[in-house]
DNA sequence: CCAAAAGTGTTGCTACTACACCCATGC
DNA sequence: GCATGGGTGTAGTAGCAACACTTTTGG
């Protein structure tokens, strides 16, 4: 061992934000903590091992905690303050990962549940958020409420410019779909027209020829994103 | 100890992009590797004591190796390869740190450049970065070349909607000067014109009603940032 | 035929680009 | 007065918000 290890490190996790939309709602999978150990709700996680990189664990959390592989994700920002943990010092790194509602309904592992994620104030900064389970609010450990404030103003932020918006949803979907993405993102109903053609402008989706089945009304056309230009 | 601490944890590690425009230059300090160790030049950097937070590391490495203090950083992202340093795992947290040329010139410690910060290629995912000493480029150690073109997507991006330019600046500065730190982070160069506009529209800057002194041509007006909204 | 949702056309406004021009100062 | 950079006015254009409208299906 070199001299440096005579120091302890700190702990290194990664904590996910597990996202989806349901009926119009924005999501996130939360575990409820042991009664005896640190209160309320928080994000899955699990701590990173020394021979084990950081989006390797990611998919390990995803398989262990849901069961599910294959979605995407990125990385949203690390917190590391002393005293985040009481019970010892612990880095998080946190990380976004997209799930398309189908994968997730029915399939959260024991303990787990998908709350409703609302805003109880952001600005330009940061934010902080509150979870619903049911309804009603519940509390989240640890900095939690701070963290997923800083995702939804992620999530606001890159919506426009970015495909986070198809990541949540299935390979083949309606513009009817991806607004009400948008809107649960945004917080706020969008106008149909102006959305309908920035999303086409932008030259990224589609049209797969196939039309949307089971509908009670006039079937939408359905669309699919265009693979890496 | 806790099981957990049966596993060896890997080391945490801030390492700093500190940055400044010089004559138009946009410039990142560098510190030289010991020709023993892994070859090349890299950003300065300091473990995470179990201890300490990731801000007050960032404090310690900043007054530790080019004794500056008081100046805004922000975090990048983290890096977590398992190869990325071939000596130990190491993960590191990026910041961002801006500094006014005057700040540095002069004060860089010995073993200590500032070297030109260039890029070989960005899109819009990632990027590769270059550095020049004096004119010719120098290898860059770790996975460094990878992280400075992220940092300069980051600055590319938030340029615009953000105080990034005026943390590069002194107290009072001149619409030239601001101009100059956009034309060296963005590599091309702007009209006068419509910059003027835009800055002085956002209303972030106000006029001190002071000149610039020392010009050899017609003096210009030194503004100032306004304070938080 | 009617309700409901899909999809299109049109207008007006805003904001940015690009260029031409005037102003103030040192030599 | 002239060279040089500071600062302003103005026209053309692209893009977006808002609303009215037409189209297509199931009952």
């Amino acid at each position: 061992m070199t001299e440096r290890k005579a120091y302890a490190n700190p702990s290194v996790a990664v904590d996910l934000a597990i996202l989806t939309v349901i009926e119009g709602q924005l999501k996130v999978l939360l575990v409820e903590r042991p009664a005896d150990d640190v209160a309320g709700y928080a994000m899955p996680g699990g701590f990173v091992r020394i021979e084990v990189s950081l989006e390797q664990t990611v998919e390990r959390v995803l398989s262990e905690k849901v069961g599910i592989s294959g979605i995407h994700f990125e990385q949203l920002a690390t917190y590391g303050g002393v005293d985040r943990d009481p019970r010892h010092r612990v880095i998080s790194v946190v990380y976004l990962a997209f799930c398309p509602a189908a994968l997730l309904e029915g399939r959260a592992a024991a303990g787990t549940v998908l709350a409703d994620l609302r805003v109880s104030w952001l600005n330009e900064v940061g934010g902080q958020a509150t979870a619903l389970i049911n309804g009603t609010e519940v509390s989240l450990a640890f900095d939690h409420a701070d963290i997923l404030g800083d995702v939804v103003l992620r999530l606001r932020g890159k919506l426009d410019y970015s495909r986070i918006a198809f990541a949540l949803l299935p390979q083949h979907f309606t513009l009817r779909a991806v607004q009400e993405i948008h809107e649960a993102i945004l917080g706020r109903p969008l106008l149909k027209p102006p959305f309908r053609r920035k999303l086409l402008d932008r030259g990224l989706i589609e049209p797969t020829g196939a039309l949307e089945t089971g509908g009670a009304f006039r079937p939408a056309a359905l669309f699919r994103l265009k693979d890496e230009d």
